[in-house]
DNA sequence: AACTCGGGGCC
DNA sequence: GGCCCAGAGTT
């Protein structure tokens, strides 16, 4: 019954208020809509927008950001977090560069066998870069799934359901398809928010089954807590990748050390932890008692 | 299936 | 202080 019609008046929603972000103009690359979607991982969009613009300018091509130190890509990759993510960036553009002729592929599956590339990403690229018909869903589209069709406040554990769920509502035409994902992540994003959602706004809320049921604080199972970041491996690890950032050259492991105790640590081996845990992923080099970026 | 991995903003 | 965020890789 409301298939089309949520559609219709979602997608005109979309035309009609979307945010201007640049990776949505007419002429954005593949390779611009794959670094957006690299840094948008699990990070807001106004903290993403300066060093994206920045990031673009620097490396327009997969090949130019692969022609340079991975270190440098995490330089730039600046206080977005997850810093590894910047180096599977890079690592994704040398495997673009040699594998694909320098030109981001648009088929999910090579999309996929892709680093740092998984079920969304994928999607997200092969349909707003290459106008493909897939669903793609990402965490604002859960929520709205589950408030629209299940008539739940919130969405619960990821499911491959939760694909099967968006390609039910989702139109028959490719371009069509293809702004429908996108509107139904910015309505998560913008107007169909977890904390307070601005029903007033929202274009598909006669539609909307936790709006009919009266709001029903029905939450399925929540994810796990998040551990506090406060003392974390997480905050020293970021304090020795913040150093590493600044100083231009390597820095003697001692003054690495210091700068990850810098504001308390919960015990004194977890410095030495961190830094380990660093070099195990690749984020730092350790020669001869320097520590530097890759 | 559960864990780990940044950092910031908002309540 | 807890929760949330255009997720992915590892175990």
């Amino acid at each position: 019954m409301g298939k089309t019609e949520i559609a219709s008046a979602l997608n005109s929603w979309y035309e009609r208020e979307a945010r201007d972000l640049p990776w949505r103009a007419e002429g954005a690359s593949p390779w611009a809509i794959l670094v957006s979607e690299f840094m948008l991982q699990q990070t807001q969009v106004e903290r993403v927008l300066p060093r994206w613009v920045a990031w673009m300018e620097r490396w327009p091509t997969p090949s130019a950001l692969a022609a340079e130190e991975p270190g440098e890509a995490v330089r730039a990759w600046d206080r977005l977090g997850y810093p590894r993510r910047a180096l599977w960036l890079h690592r994704a553009a040398t495997e673009i560069a040699t594998l694909h002729g320098d030109a981001v592929p648009a088929d999910v599956d090579r999309l996929l066998a892709l680093t740092g590339i998984g079920p969304y990403t994928a999607r997200a690229v092969s349909v707003f870069a290459f106008g493909e018909r897939h669903p793609v869903v990402d965490t604002n589209t859960r929520r709205v799934i589950a408030r629209l069709v299940h008539g739940r406040a919130a969405a619960g554990m990821p499911s491959p359901r939760d694909l099967a769920d968006m390609e039910a509502l989702l139109p028959e035409s490719d371009a069509e398809a293809a702004v429908f994902n996108a509107a139904a992540m910015e309505l998560g994003a913008v107007v169909c928010t977890a904390r307070s959602p601005r029903c007033d706004d929202c274009p598909v809320a006669a539609w909307c089954e936790w709006r009919g049921a009266g709001y029903p604080d029905n939450a399925p199972a929540k994810r796990p807590k998040q551990a506090r970041f406060e003392g974390s491996d997480r905050q020293v690890r970021g304090r020795i990748m913040a150093l590493l950032r600044r100083r231009p050259d390597p820095a003697p492991l001692a003054d690495v050390l210091a700068a990850a105790a810098e504001g308390g640590v919960r015990d004194p081996g977890q410095p030495r932890r961190a830094h380990d845990s660093l070099v195990a992923d690749g984020l730092v080099v350790e020669l001869d008692g320097l520590v530097r970026l890759p």
